[in-house]
RNA sequence: GCCCGGGUGGUGGAAUUGGUAGACACGCAGGACUUAAAAUCCUGUGGAUAGUAAUAUCUGUACGGGUUCAAGUCCCGUCCUGGGUACCA
C-alpha cells in the first residue's frame, strides 16, 4: 500500500474492527484490583430513522475519554444499551401492524451496525435492553422496593413500610401525621390503628408509600387515548403530535418524589453538573421559603390557610383569593353571591388547559361574599376566587398584596378593589413593585423596617401568636408513573379487594402478555385492558392494565451494566461497590428534568434501603450540544395557466405536468420578490421563461400559454446532498425527483443559489446527514476527529462538511510521518533532538489537559500543530512518533492501531500506556518581555526566566528604548510582572 | 415576564482566565509540479492608510460608558440571540 487512500482506510478500519472483536479487547472484567473509571452515554431510544451525525457526538467524546482512561491504567466501564420501551414503537405498530418487539429489534440491530462502524470501545457483552424480561424483572423489583417504602421525615430518608407499621402500632400518627387533608381517615392512635380493618390499613399505608395509587389530576390526551407526564405536555398540547390535553381524574401510580425535593436540591451541591443544568433542576424543584398564615373567616367556623413568601407585606393585604377548586368555596359563598360563583365555576370548568395557557393575562374572578380578618390589624378583607390561584400549589389560597404583586395589582385594578400602600414612594399607583428594599409604612409593628429584614420578624410574630408558621413549598409535583400503553413494563402487583399487593420476587418478571391489539380502550385504560383473561387472571384477583413510563427502565440502567447477567439480584453488591458512581455521564440537555431526576430519585431510594453506598448516581455530567441540520431550499414558481387548447375552447384540458416544467428561481430573485423590490429584469426573466416554454409546447403541436406568477414562489426543502455550498447541482437535482426531471432554472450570474436555514435534522427536511456517508468517504477516524474539531462539545452547532478535508489531511500527514512515498516504513531509531522532544511533550501535556477538561476541539488542533511542526523538522524518529501515535489513539483508534502494528507491536494499542510529558523539555530558558511605554508595546526584550525583578528594571532603565521615549529622563513608574510584561509610565 | 448562557475575520472556532487578539482548520488569492485537470506541496490572508519593497502607523472582539500601566476577559447601561420556565403567591 502506498498511501492513506480512501480505499485503504476502509480496509484498515474493517481489519481492526474484526481484530478487536476477535481478540475481545473491549471485554471488561470486574477486576477490583485496578482503579476503576465509569464512562457512560445516555443510552438511545432505537428509533426507526437510524443514526444521524448528531447522535455520535457525545458517544465519540465518551469513547475518547474511555480509551484515554484505559491507557492511563484504569479499568474502564464503557457500556451501551437501548431504552427500548416507548411510545413510537407502539404507534408504529398501530400504523403498520408490526409488533413493537419486532420493529424495536430491527432498529436496535441497525443502530448497532451503525455504531459498530465508528469504532467505539463498548463492551457489548454488557448490553442492556429495557424491554428484555430479564432486565425489566429488576425494574419491577425496584419498583416494588419503592412501593414497600415510605419517607421518614424525621430522618429524611426512606424506610420499609414494616417500620411504619411498627410505629403506628406503638404511637399511631403522633410523630408521622397524615399529610393528605383530603384523605377520609385523619390522624389516629396506636389503639385505633390496631382496630382498623385490613383494607383501611392498606389505604392508610398508601398515603405514605413512595410508589402509591391515587386519584390524581392527570394530563389526558383524547387523541392519543393516554395520560401524559408533565414533561410530555408542552404549552397545553402533547409533546408528540401536538394534540390537545385536558385534566382528568384517574387512579394512577405516582412516585412521591416531592418527599425527596430537598435532598435532590442539596445533592446538586455535591455533583459536577453544569451550572445551567443545576439551575434548570433547581427551578424545576422550585423551592420557596415563606410562611403559612391562618386567616379566620367572619361569621364562620372556617378559616383559610395561605402560603406566602412575603409575610412582611401582611399589612398590605387588601383581599384574599382562593382557587376555584378550593374545598371551602361552596361553604363560604353567601346566598347573594352564589349565582355569580356558580357561573364562574362553570366557566373555569369549561376551560381547557390550552385556553388557560393561551390566556394567561386575562383577568377573571368572582366574589364569594365572605370576608376574612387580618390577624394583625383586624381589618376585614373580601374573599374572591380566581383561576390565577392554583389549587395544586401551596394551600390553594393567597393573601393579595396589590401594591407589591403584579397579579394582585392587576386583579385589584380590574375589579376596582382598594389598594393599601405600605411601601411609600416605591409604589407609583400604576404598577406593583415587588421590591424587598423598601421601608415599611402603614404596617403596625413592622413600620420603619426594611422589608427584607421584616420577613423573619413577621414569621416570628406569627409563630408567637400561633396563627402561622415558617413553611417551605416546592413547585415540583409527584411523578405520574402510569401510562395507558402496551409497550412498557407491567406493574408487578395484584389487586385484591381493590388494593394493590406486591408480587413475590419469585413471580417476577411479570411478563408483558403477547398481544396484537395496541389500541387504547379509550376510557383511560390502556391496551392491556383488552386482554381480559390476563387482567382477571384469577377469581377476585386483577392485574393493572397500565404500564410504566419509559423513565422506569432508564432510572437504573447504569447499575445493571455493572453486573448485567445477574439472575439473583439487580447487581452484585460487590460490583455496585466497585464501579460505584458513574464518573462521567454524557448526554443531551433535554433530559434535564425528567430522566436525570428520576435516576437520582431511584438511586437515593436504593441507597436509603441499603442497596447502594452512594446516593448520587452521576459524579459528573456533560451535556453535548445538539448538532442541527443546515437545510437548503429552492424556490418554485407557481403556474398561472394550467390549460392548453384554443383559449376560447370550452374543452380545456389540463396540460400534462410533464409538458409543463417546474421553474425555479434563484435565491436573490426570490428575496427581491418577497420584499416587493423585484426589478423589471427579474420580471422579464420570468415572463421570458414562460414564453419560451409556451413556444416549445406550440412547436410540439400543443396549444396554450404557460405563465408563471412572479409574486408567487414557494420555497421547497431539497436534499442537502445535491447542493454544493449554496450552489445547486442542477443535474443532480433533476435526477433527485422524477417530477423535477425537466426543471427549468432562472439563474443569477450563471448559478442557481439555494436558500438555507438552520433547523433540527429531520427526514422531512432532507437535511439529514448519516454517519455512514461520511465514513464511506473519509473513514471513521476522520468522522470522529472532525466531530470533535467542530467546536466545543457542549455548544450546539449546525452540521457542515466544510472543513472535513482538513482533518482528513491531518490523518494523512500522520500516516506520511511514518511512511515514505512508496509506502514503506521510514521510522528510524536516532536520538531525537531537544526541539523535537519539545514539540512532542508540549503536545502530550496539552492533549492530556484538554481531555481531562473535555475540550476535545483544542486537542485536535494541538495534534495538527504537532504534526505540522514535526513535518517541518522532517522528524521520523521512533522516540517521537511512537508516543504520538499512542496519544492519538483515543481520537483515531483505527489508524493508530494500524501504525502501532507497523511499528512492530503485536499487542493492541489499548495495552499501551499513555505517554508522560517531561517538563524539562517545556521550560523556556528565556522569556520575551514586551516593553510597553505609556500603555503601548514598544519593544520586546529577552530576559532569563529566573531573573529578579530588580535586575530587569535596571536593564530596562538603561535600555535605548526607554531613553528614546523618555529623552533620557527616568520614568515616573515602572511595573515588572515576572514572566509577563514590563510597563513603563512616563 | 422571570432564571441561565452567548455575541471575536468571509466561515467553524483559539486566546494559558487581566498580559503582543484572531492559534488550528475551512474558504479565498498567488505560486510550484502537470500538456491539462484533479490530487499534493509552498506562500499570503481582520480592516484602513503610507511605501517599489521589507515595513511602519492607525484601527479592531455587538453598542455606549467605566476601572486598570494593561480589558475579548472585570463593573454599569443598551441592543441582538440561544436555552429553561411560565399565573408557583
Amino acid at each position: 500500500m502506498a498511501d492513506y487512500s480512501k480505499e485503504e482506510i476502509k480496509n484498515i478500519e474493517q481489519k481492526w474492527r474484526n481484530e478487536w472483536e476477535k481478540r475481545a479487547v473491549y471485554k471488561v472484567t470486574n477486576d477490583t484490583s485496578m482503579p476503576k473509571y465509569y464512562v457512560l452515554d445516555m443510552f438511545p431510544y432505537p428509533s426507526g430513522a437510524g443514526l444521524h451525525v448528531g447522535h455520535p457526538l457525545g458517544y465519540i467524546a465518551s469513547d475518547i475519554v474511555a480509551r484515554f482512561k484505559r491507557i492511563k491504567g484504569f479499568n474502564v466501564l464503557h457500556p451501551m444499551g437501548f431504552d427500548a420501551f416507548g411510545l413510537p414503537a407502539e404507534q408504529y405498530a398501530l400504523e403498520h401492524g408490526i409488533h413493537p418487539a419486532i420493529s424495536t429489534q430491527d432498529n436496535i440491530n441497525n443502530f448497532k451496525r451503525q455504531l459498530g462502524k465508528i469504532g467505539f470501545c463498548y463492551d457489548w457483552s454488557r448490553e442492556v435492553q429495557t424491554c428484555n424480561p430479564a432486565y425489566y424483572k429488576w425494574t419491577q423489583w425496584i419498583f416494588l422496593q419503592i412501593f414497600d417504602s415510605w419517607f421518614n421525615r424525621k430522618k429524611e430518608k426512606a424506610e420499609r413500610i414494616s417500620e411504619l407499621i411498627k410505629i403506628f402500632e406503638k404511637e399511631g400518627t403522633a410523630s408521622h401525621p397524615i399529610q393528605n387533608s383530603k384523605f377520609r381517615i385523619l390522624n389516629f392512635s396506636a389503639a385505633e390503628w390496631i382496630a382498623f380493618d385490613e383494607k383501611s390499613k392498606q389505604e392508610i399505608l398508601m398515603q405514605y408509600r413512595l410508589a402509591y395509587l391515587a386519584y390524581t389530576d392527570v394530563n389526558w390526551c383524547e387523541a392519543l387515548g393516554t395520560v401524559l407526564a408533565n414533561d410530555e405536555v408542552i404549552n397545553g398540547v402533547s409533546y408528540r403530535g401536538g394534540f390537545p390535553v385536558v385534566k382528568k381524574q384517574m387512579r394512577q401510580w405516582s412516585l412521591r418524589i416531592t418527599e425527596y425535593a430537598d435532598r435532590l436540591l442539596k445533592g446538586l451541591d455535591e455533583i459536577d453538573f453544569s451550572e445551567s443544568m443545576k439551575d434548570i433542576q433547581r427551578n424545576w424543584i422550585g423551592k420557596s421559603v415563606g410562611a403559612e398564615i391562618k386567616f379566620s373567616i367572619l361569621n364562620s367556623q372556617f378559616s383559610i390557610l395561605v402560603f406566602t413568601t412575603r409575610p412582611d407585606t401582611i399589612f398590605g393585604v387588601d383581599f384574599m383569593v382562593i382557587a376555584p377548586e378550593h374545598e371551602l368555596v361552596k361553604q363560604i359563598t353567601n346566598d347573594a353571591q352564589r349565582e355569580d360563583i356558580e357561573k364562574y365555576l362553570k366557566y373555569v370548568e369549561s376551560r381547557s388547559e390550552i385556553d388557560r395557557m393561551a390566556e394567561v393575562k386575562k383577568i377573571t374572578g368572582a366574589f364569594t361574599g365572605a370576608f376574612a380578618t387580618n390577624p394583625f390589624n383586624g381589618i376585614q378583607i373580601p374573599i374572591w376566587i380566581s383561576e390565577y390561584v392554583l389549587a395544586g400549589y401551596g394551600t390553594g389560597a393567597i393573601m393579595a398584596v396589590p401594591c407589591g404583586d403584579e397579579r394582585d395589582h392587576k386583579f385589584a385594578k380590574h375589579f376596582k378593589l382598594p389598594i393599601t400602600n405600605i411601601i411609600g414612594s416605591h409604589y407609583n399607583g400604576v404598577e406593583a413593585n415587588p421590591t424587598k428594599e423598601a421601608i415599611l409604612e402603614n404596617s403596625g409593628f413592622l413600620n420603619g423596617m426594611v422589608m427584607r429584614d421584616a420577613i423573619d420578624v413577621a414569621i416570628q410574630k406569627l409563630e408567637e401568636k400561633g396563627i402561622g408558621k415558617r413553611q417551605v413549598n416546592y413547585k415540583m409535583r409527584d411523578a405520574g408513573w402510569s401510562r395507558q400503553r402496551y409497550w412498557g413494563e407491567p406493574f408487578p402487583v395484584v389487586f385484591k379487594d381493590d388494593m394493590p399487593h406486591a408480587m413475590k420476587e419469585s413471580e417476577l418478571p411479570l411478563e408483558l402478555p403477547p398481544s396484537d391489539n395496541f389500541k387504547p380502550s379509550g376510557n383511560g385504560e390502556g391496551p392491556l385492558a383488552n386482554l381480559t383473561d390476563w387482567i382477571n387472571f384469577a377469581p377476585n384477583e386483577k392485574r393493572d392494565s397500565n404500564t410504566m413510563p419509559t423513565h422506569a427502565g432508564a432510572a437504573w440502567y447504569f447499575l445493571r451494566y455493572m453486573d448485567p447477567h445477574n439472575t439473583t439480584a439487580f447487581a452484585d453488591p460487590k460490583a455496585l461497590d466497585y464501579w460505584n458512581q458513574v464518573d462521567v455521564y454524557i448526554g443531551g440537555a433535554e433530559h434535564a428534568v425528567a430522566h436525570l431526576l428520576y435516576a437520582r430519585l431511584w438511586t437515593k431510594v436504593l441507597h436509603d434501603l441499603g442497596y447502594l453506598k452512594f446516593d448520587e448516581p452521576f459524579k459528573k455530567l456533560i451535556n453535548q450540544g445538539k448538532i442541527t441540520g443546515d437545510s437548503r431550499f429552492v424556490y418554485r414558481l407557481l403556474k398561472k395557466s394550467h390549460y392548453f387548447g384554443a383559449p376560447q375552447s370550452s374543452s380545456k384540458k389540463l396540460i400534462d405536468s410533464e409538458k409543463f416544467p417546474p421553474v425555479f428561481i434563484s435565491k436573490d430573485i426570490f428575496e427581491r420578490i418577497e420584499k416587493g423590490t423585484a426589478t423589471d429584469e427579474d420580471k422579464g426573466l420570468i415572463v421570458n421563461i414562460g414564453n419560451k416554454l409556451s413556444e416549445k409546447l406550440r412547436s410540439e403541436n400543443e396549444f396554450g400559454n404557460v405563465e408563471y406568477l412572479p409574486e408567487n414562489a414557494q420555497p421547497l426543502h431539497i436534499d442537502v446532498n445535491i447542493v454544493n455550498g449554496l450552489e445547486l447541482d442542477t443535474a443532480a437535482f433533476k435526477k433527485w425527483k422524477p417530477d423535477f426531471a425537466n426543471a427549468e432554472f432562472i439563474y443569477e450570474d450563471g448559478k442557481y443559489i439555494c436558500g438555507s436555514a438552520i433547523e433540527k435534522m429531520s427526514k422531512s427536511y432532507f437535511n439529514v446527514v448519516s454517519p455512514d456517508e461520511i465514513i464511506n468517504n473519509y473513514g471513521a477516524d476522520t468522522l470522529r476527529m472532525y466531530e470533535m474539531f467542530l467546536g466545543p462539545l457542549e455548544a450546539s452547532k449546525p452540521w457542515s462538511t466544510q472543513g472535513i478535508d482538513g482533518v482528513f489531511k491531518f490523518l494523512r500527514k500522520v500516516w506520511n510521518l511514518i511512511h515514505d512515498q512508496a509506502g514503506n516504513l521510514k521510522v528510524n531509531e536516532a536520538e531525537p533532538s531537544r526541539e523535537e522532544l519539545k514539540v512532542l511533550h508540549k503536545t502530550i501535556k496539552k492533549v492530556e489537559q484538554d481531555i481531562e477538561n473535555f475540550s476535545f476541539n483544542t486537542s485536535v488542533s494541538e495534534f495538527m500543530i504537532c504534526v505540522n511542526e514535526l513535518g517541518s523538522l522532517k522528524c521520523n524518529k521512533r522516540a517521537i512518533v511512537e508516543p504520538l501515535v499512542v496519544a492519538l489513539s483515543p481520537f483515531a483508534p483505527h489508524i493508530a492501531e494500524e501504525l502501532w502494528e507497523k511499528l512492530g507491536h503485536n499487542e493492541s494499542i489499548l495495552a499501551a500506556t499513555f505517554p508522560k510529558y517531561d517538563d524539562q523539555y517545556l521550560v523556556e530558558s528565556t522569556f520575551s518581555y514586551p516593553i510597553s511605554i505609556n500603555g503601548k508595546v514598544r519593544a520586546q526584550m529577552e530576559f532569563a526566566l529566573d531573573m529578579p525583578k530588580e535586575e530587569i528594571e535596571k536593564i530596562v532603565l538603561a535600555s535605548e528604548i526607554v531613553h528614546k521615549w523618555t529623552e533620557g529622563r527616568p520614568p515616573k513608574k515602572m511595573i515588572v510582572v515576572p514572566g509577563r510584561i514590563v510597563n513603563v509610565v512616563l
